[in-house]
DNA sequence: TTAAATGCAAAATATTTGCACGTTG
DNA sequence: CAACGTGCAAATATTTTGCATTTAA
């Protein structure tokens, strides 16, 4: 990965943020944990707590979405979960088990010929495959 | 489609639930609507007032989830979304601006060559195409 | 008849917002 | 210093739960 904090700094910057200690903290958190969707909770309970208030949590991770340096998804029970951007387009395998994500390239898009067929105008697209990862099950043996 | 109540009712009493006259109602709601991803408050809008509550529609959605005659997605607010299951598997391609479903087939897994190499256990996948189809695209011109 | 279904009210959870104060640029 | 960021408290919104009553099988 080449992801470094002043790149990051930069977006954010760039897209009209201001970067504080909040913001700095925030993604050093998101750093430490890029292998994995994180819920705002989550998030918060890997801070001392009274570090951050839940809204301010909620404003900065709008504001790195915003900025482009966050990707989100919804879970299983419709919480949002958030991780820093990869550096080239993918997918996720998320284990079930462990919460780890696995990347996968997206190389040919399977379903362009039914965008033409149908004549439908992509604009984006979300692509999830669930199970267990490998060393969950060998754990499990 | 060969979607027929009475093949319904029988999905959902061998799942060990009751027919009932809501739920009866409520299959109804979601079959004169196949097309689209319904929210619980859909339904209850699509409904006289005061003709079942909140609660009801949650736990029978839930049944019937259960039963495995709906399937569920969450929307980009998190919001819980049904529609019947249709016979084959498919994925499918939503517009963002009327909110129709148009299917299309998964035909090849094409993701399988990493489920592979990571020794990943997939145990289910989500695919969602967003965008705007045909029909929204003339009304916007 | 009896276990499941329902309505009602209240609770739980996630997320957003208004406002006063603090901080960045 | 002026605009943006933050904490706090309260408001929304969705979904769940407890309990008394009704209903399907």
């Amino acid at each position: 990965m080449m992801i470094n904090y002043q790149n990051l700094y930069e977006k954010l910057h760039d897209a009209g943020f201001r970067v504080t200690a909040r913001k700095k903290l925030l993604l050093s958190v998101l750093l430490d944990n890029s292998d994995y969707l994180l819920s705002p909770s989550d998030i918060i309970g890997k801070l001392e707590p009274g570090t951050m208030d839940t809204a301010t949590v909620y404003r900065i991770l709008q504001s790195m979405h915003q900025a482009g340096i966050i990707e989100s998804s919804l879970d299983s029970q419709g919480i949002s979960r958030y991780k820093i951007c990869d550096s080239t387009p993918h997918h996720h395998m998320i284990c079930t088990s462990c919460g780890r994500i696995l990347n996968f390239p997206c190389n040919e898009k399977f379903w362009g010929k039914y965008l033409e067929e149908n004549n439908f105008k992509e604009t984006s697209h979300s692509i999830e495959v669930f199970g267990i990862c490998s060393e969950c099950q060998k754990k499990s043996d």
